[in-house]
DNA sequence: GCCCTGTAGTTGCAATTGCAACTATGTCCC
DNA sequence: GGGACATAGTTGCAATTGCAACTACAGGGC
């Protein structure tokens, strides 16, 4: 990632990089450091407690939280096994499987919540005025949405 | 990472998280669908032919690429094994290990790179005016900054 | 010079990840 | 209804990573 190409996009994402490696180790670090789960154990929380029904299947899951399926399946056979999830199979897909926010699962994310809060605002938002946060909110948004699109 | 939240900078966390899997997983797969090293080693590549003497310390490369002590020991095992690097000790501290660039290394990043920049100006930089892209890289330099700062 | 403490880098070991099978089931078409 | 083909999820295996020792050397005080 060149930093002293004049390209400002190429500078953006050489920083982007940089930041990105660096707030995921310190976030992690603070997890750890107050004997919490992982990152993405918050992230398959608050994925399914985002959802009206608490459940999502395994792919779905997979694709909201950006990780392989090999990986939702051995990322919720030690949530399950945490208490966090309940896994049963999909009344309507005899193939599929369902990955269900349990009450303790709940009641870690609400547990981990306030460290990450804080360690999202003390290293990330801090930095950002409302404006910048909404503009860059909206870019990543639409590279999302492109990516996305991409391979339908 | 709270997405039905009002606060901009909450949300732009969110997408930050979710896009940087995303962008991360599809430039892996690029380079490797091209049979090129993963990005971590172009990384490595790059810092080193950035230094004016072509090499550095272990510690210094480490921080530079924001990875682990033992991460750059085994990476630049690998690399040193496919010809991209070579380790010598360090003349002026007995303790110390240079990690030094070797032309095949420099060919390899000249080689990787013209990938890497289609992959980034169509997944990244296309979603970017030249003003959001400075406005982009500097609040995540500034996000840096403070970071390295943190534990001086 | 010698001891004590700190730093540089490496390595062992356990945990996590990714990729490529593999199993089981659904779907389409005849 | 039966077979071909696609999809959901899991699992084996190899590669990568992280953490905690561990070794070797440096630097300061005596």
């Amino acid at each position: 990632m060149p930093v002293a190409t004049p390209d400002p996009r190429q500078r953006a994402w050489a920083r982007f990089v940089t930041a990105q490696a660096m707030l995921l180790e310190r976030i992690e670090a603070a997890f750890a450091e107050a004997d919490l789960p992982p990152l993405a154990w918050y992230d398959v929380l608050w994925i399914l407690e985002s959802e009206e029904k608490g459940w999502l299947r395994m792919a779905d899951l997979a694709r909201k939280a950006v990780i392989s399926r090999s990986n939702v399946t051995r990322l919720s056979d030690r949530m399950e096994q945490a208490g966090l999830v309940a896994r049963s199979d999909c009344p309507v897909d005899g193939r599929g499987t369902v990955c269900a926010l349990t009450a303790k699962g709940r009641a870690l994310r609400a547990k981990m919540w306030p460290l990450y809060k804080k360690q999202i605002e003390s290293l990330f938002g801090k930095h950002l005025d409302a404006r910048e946060a909404e503009s860059l909110a909206a870019s990543f948004e639409t590279m999302i949405q492109s990516m996305k699109e991409e391979t339908p």
